[in-house]
RNA sequence: GCGCCCUUAGCUCAGUUGGAUAGAGCAUCGGUUUUCUAAACCGAGGGUCGUAGGUUCGAAUCCUUCAGGGCGCGCCA
């Protein structure tokens, strides 16, 4: 249920049907006729451009048809109990008694109040972290995004399912099997481990070493003798670990998806001919690497992707020099998988460092599905860490990354979740341990979370559940200003589902709980300046229908904390 | 050199898909509590929306130029 489109709607077929009289020959089908919240110090439910667009289009003065289509409203539509004509053209409206009653019974009727059902069916990717050691702190935001805009899809009665590409092939692995036979062998042999480029030094191996010890009779005396069984292994324990760093984040996949398996099942052949088929891949040969020089380069002719029909700076291979696949290759297999999966829509959520793959697995999207599918990429900038206001350094190369779980040991899930998404999607996070510990209005999660625990702590003094229907009185019903403004906000949360969900935003979710956080406060507060203001007297509550918009507040707080995965405590 | 992202108050950032006098938080200064939870509220100051053009009734928002910052630019994943 969206007010605005229900008015905006009811506005523009009164003027089409009075078009004649109101000297209208074009309405262009109503195009760019928006109906939105004035800003907050003009006292109007609404107001619309209606006469600044219809009026350019007829080329008629804005003004003279903003009175005109003020005077054709009031005698049609009885929702409205006053109607402004402001400069330059715009209407300002109120909603009359009778119109106000009506919109709070309509969101109170409907359970998902600002759900906008779409229908489709997504396939969201996202976190797929190398199956090489633990989550750190990078993938963390990646990881509460993608979930959180899963939520959301879901709230709008989408088909949702979450992704994880398990990259379980290729060199990383190598590495990655090599650093845990070595630490067995430290462990087992005493043999001296001594850290080297591609051997991952991270304290973590030595656990996982110590598991696979633990759980085979292997004796380990020849890597490739037991590489098989550390594949299996070693990927098991690091993926054990990973699932338990999401659970913990309140993250759950529906698919995990081996590349290795895509592999064995000649999924990359498969695609590739089907683009070799359309042409979309040729035996070629590619430029020299641009930037810097490298060192190994050599020409050889080999499977080339035409990424460069998608806008990319050059066509990209999909063989390496020794004829296996590159990653790449295996990734256009793996979304070949995704689009015979029969998607509306498949999103990819990537890390910063990855913006300048998303030409190319698009192009290959669009190739593989005859432009049939379309694929999101969305980015998720860095976040860096702050601890006392200094900036906290970890490096990689030493093993010394901040992984999630340490996070998790010093801030909780909530905090975690919100504060991720307190940031569009495209700018840097700037992550203070101690700002997120706060418990004051600095901390947003706080601030959010103290309104609901307000409301039902008003609730319980009343003795009324809060999942009751609370009845509207009806024939005293009158708002008094902070209660308009309330209602006002109240009726804005459609449009940011809408928004966030159109644009894969999620950040505006938790802004707008904050704003709404704010008008409650604000409200409460007014009680102790003037007892006049106090919701209860006696034990009993005063008005009515200030205990239904508070209660609609309950409602918009619990669904949009639902969507972003932060718990509501009743009592803080 | 190329691609993507960013540039809005002293600091960190929003900005309703082109609308009215550009908004929050922090910081600074000043005020509010025998409470329906002060973990809160109220007030004040603070802006050439990076620059220069363009599009139009109307631009922080769209187009172009330039400047500054970030990320990326193997057949690594």
């Amino acid at each position: 249920m969206n007010i605005y489109n229900h008015y905006l709607k009811l506005i523009n077929n009164c003027v089409k049907d009075n078009k004649k009289n109101l000297e209208l020959k074009d309405l262009n089908n109503f195009k760019g006729v928006i109906l939105e919240n004035p800003p907050t110090n003009f006292n109007y439910d609404f107001s619309t451009n209606i006469c600044l667009v219809l009026g350019k289009l007829n080329k008629l003065n804005s003004i003279n048809l903003a009175k005109k289509i003020k005077k054709t409203l009031e005698e049609n539509i009885g929702d409205f109990s006053e109607i402004e004509v402001a400069a330059p053209g715009f209407l300002n409206l109120n909603l009359s008694k009778k119109g106000a009653i009506g919109s709070i019974l309509k969101i109170l009727s409907n359970d998902n109040y600002g759900s906008i059902p779409e229908n489709k069916n997504y396939n969201i990717e996202f976190v797929s972290a190398n199956p090489t050691g633990p989550l750190h702190v990078g993938h963390c935001r990646g990881a509460v995004f993608g979930d959180v805009l899963s939520n959301l899809l879901i709230f709008n009665g989408n088909k949702v399912t979450k992704e994880y590409y398990v990259n379980d092939y290729g060199n990383q692995i190598q590495n990655f099997l090599k650093s845990v036979y070595l630490r067995i062998r430290e462990i087992k042999y005493n043999e001296k481990f001594t850290p080297s480029e591609n051997i991952y030094p991270g304290l973590y191996i030595i656990e996982i070493a110590k598991k696979i010890i633990k759980k085979t009779k292997l004796d380990f005396n020849d890597y490739e003798k037991s590489k098989s069984l550390l594949g299996t292994e070693a990927i098991k324990s690091s993926m054990e670990m990973i699932k338990e760093d999401l659970n913990k984040l309140g993250i759950k996949h529906d698919n995990f998806i081996s590349e290795r398996s895509n592999v064995e099942k000649k999924l990359v052949e498969k695609a590739i001919k089907k683009l070799t088929n359309s042409n979309y891949v040729i035996e070629g040969y590619l430029d020299p690497p641009k930037g810097e020089e490298s060192k190994n380069w050599k020409k050889t002719k080999k499977l080339v992707f035409k990424s460069s029909l998608f806008g990319d700076d050059t066509n990209r291979a999909l063989q390496k020099d020794d004829g296996s696949w590159t990653y790449f290759a295996n990734d256009v297999a793996y979304h070949f998988d995704k689009v015979s999966r029969n998607y509306d829509y498949l999103i990819d959520i990537l890390g910063a460092d990855h913006t300048g793959y998303i030409k190319r697995i698009t192009g290959a999207v669009s190739a593989l599905s005859e432009t049939k599918t379309k694929l999101y990429c969305k980015v998720c900038q860095l976040v860096k860490l702050f601890k006392k206001g200094k900036p906290f350094k970890m490096s990689k190369r030493a093993g010394d990354f901040i992984t999630v779980s340490d996070l998790l040991n010093e801030v909780d899930k909530d905090s975690i979740r919100f504060m991720m998404l307190n940031r569009s999607n495209d700018v840097e996070i700037d992550f203070d341990f101690d700002k997120v510990l706060e418990k004051t209005k600095e901390n947003p999660v706080f601030y959010v979370q103290y309104c609901y625990a307000r409301i039902c702590s008003l609730f319980r003094t009343l003795k009324i559940d809060l999942n009751e229907l609370v009845q509207l009185d009806q024939e005293n019903f009158n708002l008094n200003l902070y209660e308009k403004k309330i209602l006002r906000k109240i009726y804005e949360w459609p449009k940011v589902i809408n928004i966030s969900s159109q644009k894969l935003e999620p950040h505006r979710i938790p802004f707008y709980l904050y704003d709404l956080s704010t008008l409650f406060h604000a409200y409460w507060s007014k009680g102790n300046e003037n007892e006049e203001l106090k919701f209860i007297s006696n034990g009993k509550v005063k008005n009515k229908n200030t205990l239904v918009i508070i209660k609609l507040i309950s409602i918009v707080v619990k669904n949009g904390m639902n969507i972003l995965g932060v718990s509501l405590p009743e009592k803080m």
